[in-house]
DNA sequence: ATTTTTTTAGTTAGTGTTTGCTAACTTGAA
DNA sequence: TTCAAGTTAGCAAACACTAACTAAAAAAAT
């Protein structure tokens, strides 16, 4: 998929977006990062808009065994809690990818990009509100709230989570807390 | 607080950044947009930065009322409700500001953006939490689940919405829908 | 009430720096 | 001998911002 060299490149300007924004997203400021000229990097991508989209790729590799939860067979409210568990599992290894992920504008500047962001958020979402939309009707889940508000809850409070560590200067345990707000979340799927 | 001119300025920024990102608010896009010289926009403001500053003072101003329902007097779940309610209703008049609003990422090129940035995140959710503790206490509001957690719950599955909202294009109505989380999150409150 | 002065808000022209990217050359490994 | 992956040098465009000038409105002085 990714050389070890590109890889290397994607990894790095994840770090430069998590620490300072996409502005600090520059050819000069990747390159010496890396510790390579500005040039070298154009033998490993087309141009920088490669390397953006790289970047939405290396994340959706990155979540896949999360979303991967949500796909395999069993009870529709533990399929729910590991793919929550699993994905601040994920997030807590590589801990710059929360900085930058839920951070859809950092992607607004093509439309590509924007779509296949779009694409990427729509699809774990409309996953998990066909689960629990089977699950209610099998009387597995709570009925009595719907099941896109259901999806929205669940979600929400998963990002503004992550929103909340990456702000904090990952001050807290993701994934003790992560515990927590999934066990709550039960209370609330009863 | 702001002259006329100055309001112009900051809502064109927020336009330009709602449509392409931050890396689409430049001075010479700001000035094209209005209609006048980019050496003109620094005769309203010192530099690029106070503009920036100024998006996020005018978020503050604008998002007042429904931090306001917060503040008032009355059962915790009819003010949470009509926190909500508000928030979503200024929104829908000023759609752009939901667009960048969300996207803290926006604003992380600055420390003091950052900074204050994190301030405003922190305030309206340790209000929240507060109202929520305390109706806890005087169980009001069902204790089932943690008050940190049911802010999380709250304040994520309202920021979840506005970002399907502005990332599908507005394409709902989001004061509606917004009534029908409001109704489903008072069931979890009970 | 009229003239003079100051201030405000715009202009044109241009600065130095940073941006993404290319041409041409080099080097070491396959 | 070829080729992948580096280098140096540099380019045109875009960037935030400034100097100097202008016109018209507001304020002050006569």
């Amino acid at each position: 998929m990714f050389t070890e060299r590109q890889q290397q490149i994607i990894e790095t300007a994840i770090s430069l977006v998590a620490d300072k924004g996409i502005q600090n997203l520059t050819t000069k400021n990747l390159a010496l990062q890396i510790g390579i000229t500005e040039p070298a990097l154009y033998r490993h991508f087309e141009n920088k808009l490669a390397i953006m989209k790289s970047i939405l790729k290396y994340f959706q590799l990155t979540m896949q065994p999360s979303i991967l939860e949500l796909k395999k067979e069993g009870k529709a409210s533990d399929r729910i809690n590991n793919f929550i568990l699993k994905h601040y599992e994920i997030l807590n290894q590589k801990q710059n990818l929360a900085k930058i992920i839920f951070a859809e504008s950092n992607f607004q500047n093509d439309e590509t990009l924007k779509d296949s962001l779009l694409l990427m958020m729509n699809n774990s979402q409309r996953l998990m509100q066909n689960i629990i939309q089977q699950a209610q009707e099998n009387n597995q889940i709570n009925t009595a709230i719907t099941a896109k508000n259901l999806t929205r809850i669940i979600i929400g409070s998963m990002r503004f989570m992550i929103i909340q560590w990456s702000m904090s200067g990952m001050i807290f345990d993701i994934e003790a807390e992560g515990k927590l707000l999934c066990e709550d979340l039960n209370k609330i799927m009863k």
